[in-house]
DNA sequence: CTTATTATGTTACGCACCTTAACAAACAAA
DNA sequence: TTTGTTTGTTAAGGTGCGTAACATAATAAG
């Protein structure tokens, strides 16, 4: 193991820092000609050539055709070859366990979705033992065209932190009750809320920002918070964890410990609409999805508890811009995403705070998979040619 | 002015990368000797040797001495030199206008206080003058030895944003009502509260730590966030502007717009306090110095008053918390460096969030120059050396 | 006082990595 | 087929750093 890994290192010290930089563009932007990588890193064209036969002898790159233009000789496209690997990436969530695998540049290899028997509150023994025979599997099939297993990401429904000390209190360690991870592949783990926070980054409404944060509402509540085109954790991993901003919170009003949490989860919020509802209204929706879509067909009594949730969630953002402005903040999960909501978030948004767009995210369910995934790659490529 | 640019941009390039290092770490570092450069930049003696030769022909290091080991030769000793020049740093303040000027590595040059005939609630036309003033003043005292000044910054009671486009939104432009700045020279704004949690880091509580948040209470109520070693400025420049978190708020309760800011400046706070002063009490305080003064003697009535404060301080830091779990806060300005509130500011905080440490400043009025002279420096380094 | 030891600074030289210049190859248009 | 353009390779040179060896300047030991 220690051998392998020395190798590798040496390897990634034989590289040119040319040559990395070629690696690093390939893996972030996808497919490449030789022009065009030397255009956008300012290489000249026989450092490019070392460049890339230095990664094709190693396998971390291959040619995969020519492209015309409108004159002269045809330019070489080129891509992440076999060398560099691959990455398994899993969202071990409260229904499901959806796993990617992936090259290092995001070409999905295999893709699979585990159903869960019951839904699952906590990250516990079933969450744990259903990753562990996803694992197996996804590692039994591996192709070897896949090449090596760089790195293995899980996102978990708890906060994540890296220090050793404070894990005992996350609730993190559950995972590994029924799962051994497989040994000598670098294990990454990371909150499901950042994870889609991230996805949003890479492939959704947030593509390519720099500072937004992202807000996730379903049963729980919670926040991802990217600035500077970096992931906020926190020190105990518990930044964006808005269940426990101050609340109830006025003169004389006593804030109570994770009072937000309690309020707006989606089962308060049934339980408010419950008692709220009209005699005349018909029957009360049993669930948010229910109530969510009859404010869809113009519900009165549906409507306003919709609104009501919306100014709630509108506080909600202003505390947050309140504290990092971020600009832009986007709205996800099973309730979050509504677009119904969005004019009446915007609209206490605009009253209580510095203009900010607010946007409802469009990734859905495997949101959170691809958010791990990216880090997983993001990881593996840092491992193989360094920051 | 284009051409000295010019010039200066081609002096960058001429220096190498390890001359570019060595300046770097006597900036950050202050006064070190060539074997201490070598071992904290991993660089041999040849390297150094010429890395020196560079930055002294151009003025830009200067030799301060020798040092004596306990065995073989005495070791030369460098610091940054003349060439390097200086800044000038403004703190425009509500009552006062401090102005430091200082070389890059922090040395003091000069120093002076201004005294504002009234309180200024907010940035208008006497602010303006008084700087104009000061900036004269110190540009017309500019000693040879100081070298050229590389970078002017002002410190600003207001909103900062780089953007011109919503620069108007902010009233940072009435500091050129009557202030016209030097031509040449660099003007970097930034607010006052930024600046001083910039201080704590610098020379403070936060001394180097990557991530805290800054809460300066006095008059009014303003937060600095510091994530990942950078200052989190916020899109609209509004990232700590806490009296802007949703106030009040709870079930039926609707937020108002700087709801919070009303209710826990100084003035409401004291307006709370004489309402709720006993008759046989004595007289209630008239200022904020005089109720946590009796605090201090044990006065039961103002201990009261001041442990309501600290609890609303607390929430105030829960939801920080809340948002980004910066692990530490230090809490600041007239009333918030003030040690009775501590005990219950931690146990509002420990009741509602993670654990985080909490502590008071100790910088004294100086903090928001310190910062924004940093801000400066750093500015200058970077135009000299790059990044 | 001389010699040995050690740390600092300089000179000589070589290597790694990149560039420019020149040339060869492959294509479209004339 | 010729011409002009783009792509890729080979050759030669320069920059920036390192190691090795030497020079210098201090302390410790005899």
């Amino acid at each position: 193991m220690k051998q392998k890994q020395l190798s590798e290192a040496d390897i990634r010290a034989a590289f040119t820092s040319s040559a990395r930089s070629v690696f690093r563009t390939l893996f972030q932007s996808g497919p490449a000609t030789r022009p065009q990588l030397g255009s956008t890193l300012g290489l000249s064209r026989p450092t490019l050539s070392s460049s890339i036969a230095e990664l094709f002898a190693a396998g971390y790159v291959e040619k995969i055709g020519e492209v015309q233009g409108p004159l002269g000789r045809k330019a070489a496209m080129y891509r992440l070859g076999p060398g560099a690997g691959h990455v398994v990436a899993i969202d071990a969530g409260s229904t499901h366990v959806r796993t990617r695998v992936a090259t290092l540049d995001r070409r999905l290899l295999h893709h699979r979705v585990y159903r869960l028997s019951s839904n699952q509150r906590h990250l516990g023994a079933e969450i744990s033992q259903a990753v562990a025979e996803e694992v197996e599997a996804t590692l039994a099939l591996t192709e070897p065209g896949w090449g090596k297993l760089r790195a293995l990401g899980i996102a978990l429904p708890s906060r994540v932190v890296a220090d050793n000390a404070a894990r005992a209190a996350t609730g993190q360690e559950n995972l590994f009750s029924h799962f051994t991870p497989p040994d000598g592949v670098p294990l990454l783990l990371e909150n499901n809320v950042n994870c889609a926070a991230l996805a949003e980054q890479s492939h959704g409404v947030a593509q390519g920002l720099e500072d937004f944060a992202y807000i996730q509402i379903g049963l729980k509540i919670g926040m991802g918070v990217v600035l500077g085109g970096r992931l906020i954790r926190g020190r105990s991993g518990a930044a964006g964890e808005i269940g426990h901003l101050p609340f109830p919170w006025g003169p004389g009003l006593r804030p109570q410990n994770a009072g937000l949490e309690d309020y707006v989860g989606a089962e308060a919020l049934m339980q408010r609409t419950r008692a709220a509802w009209p005699q005349d209204a018909g029957a009360a929706p049993a669930d948010a999805a229910t109530l969510f879509a009859l404010a869809g067909e113009g519900h009165a009594a549906a409507l306003a508890q919709v609104k009501r949730h919306a100014e709630d969630i509108g506080a909600i953002v202003s505390a947050c811009v309140g504290v990092i402005d971020p600009g832009i903040v986007v709205l996800g999960g099973g309730i979050g995403d509504n677009a119904i909501m969005l004019p009446y978030v915007r609209e206490t948004v605009d009253r209580l705070s510095y203009p900010t767009e607010i946007h409802a995210s469009s990734l859905g369910v495997d949101a959170t998979v691809l958010g791990i995934e990216k880090i997983a790659a993001d990881h593996a490529c840092e491992l193989l040619v360094g920051k």
